[in-house]
DNA sequence: AGATAGAACTGACCTATATCAACGCCAAGA
DNA sequence: TCTTGGCGTTGATATAGGTCAGTTCTATCT
């Protein structure tokens, strides 16, 4: 196995005895993008650890409508909830760019995690982080409107904002590519934004969520 | 104190020694209606575990437009994040109805979960049910439009719907009470639902999610 | 340089839902 | 019995954002 698991969050401050003994149930594997990793329905058995790269979870709708629940990124846990309750995956999880992911077996991995309160600590770590996340992605899209979102997006993203396509902004921030168009336009006349310079003025910006 | 730790589902298999010493850092508390339990802002302190009622939290939107985050039942944890990230309440939380809760010295009980596995676990329990209850709201609120949300919730409460009133149901589903109304007649009108027997039915509306 | 394709932009239109306003219904109190 | 206030209903209107279609831009390939 190339990827240590010493190095990876979840298993920080594990003994060594019984990281040894989860790698005899971990795999590791590399997905390339746009390659599914797991369908909404299946039986979950694994528990999925992103290691690197990013990993879309999504849903079809009825009206056959794609709807984007999360980005997963490194080190994020992917599929407790299915694993812990003994339910099929609520959604599909694909690849959105090459991934390098681990599958760990659930139920032997559950019988560490009873016996080694470290490892327990870690996951509840694990836990918290992922609560936080979605409900910080709850209050941003049930508070914010559009150009809100798209303000705490640059404001957040200013690095690499400018590099990024905004079709994929778009995707993120679940708004049609037309309407995020017109909202930069609102921030480039309102000279908040400059795309030639890559100027953000992040202070401006605050101002709208 | 009262509500005795051990019918609780936090404290489900937790020895004797342990709940007492719980016990002593743990405050009941009864809020009636409507009343404020912490603000958005706070700082944490205690962990609130809610015994009896609802709880409603929410965040102010910069337009001054209220809007509802989750609401809280019998025996759900609330402010574990805020507690464990050692940041701020990000939302406020108010008594829906008259409500009794507890009050858990957050520090104290860190040290009882680190030393005791069964704990741990139970905590991790809760932390994992309320994950499945966020994406559940996620994906109720992206997925589905509002006419679906209503088929879903007259096919899960089946039991109260008739007794409750509908702004109330309006509120929880988060649109308006004129939508709703109309989409009611909708349902009423196909026959799906009738007020005067109270009849659901249920087949009909699982089609509509 | 010209050709090509994907991305971005723009205007016209559509749709779901909110908002506003008016009205009727019904239960509780006077 | 009359009044009152909250709730539900209904129609008219407003609005955010999506969809569609056409155009322009830009980067890459030949």
């Amino acid at each position: 196995m190339r990827v240590h698991l010493e190095n990876i969050v979840l298993f920080k401050n594990i003994d060594e005895e019984t990281i040894n003994k989860i790698e005899n149930f971990t795999t590791e594997h590399r997905v390339s993008k746009d390659n599914i990793v797991f369908y909404e329905g299946d039986e979950p058995k694994y528990l999925y650890l992103l290691v690197k790269g990013v990993i879309k979870l999504y849903k079809t709708s009825s009206n056959h409508k794609e709807v984007v629940l999360k980005y997963f990124h490194d080190n994020e846990l992917i599929g407790e909830v299915a694993n812990f309750e003994g339910m099929p995956y609520p959604a599909t999880a694909k690849a959105y760019s090459d991934v390098e992911f681990l599958k760990i077996d659930f139920e032997k991995l559950k019988e560490v995690i009873f016996s080694n309160p470290n490892m327990a600590f870690n996951i509840q770590t694990s836990l918290i982080k992922k609560i936080k996340n979605l409900e910080n992605i709850i209050s941003t899209n049930l508070v914010l409107d559009s150009k809100e979102r798209v303000a705490k997006y640059i404001y957040n993203h200013s690095e690499d904002f400018f590099e990024t396509k905004n079709i994929e902004i778009a995707e993120v921030l679940g708004v049609s590519p037309e309407t995020l168009s017109r909202i930069l336009k609102f921030f480039k006349d309102k000279e908040i934004i400059n795309v030639k310079t890559k100027f953000a003025d992040k202070e401006a910006l605050r101002e709208f969520f």
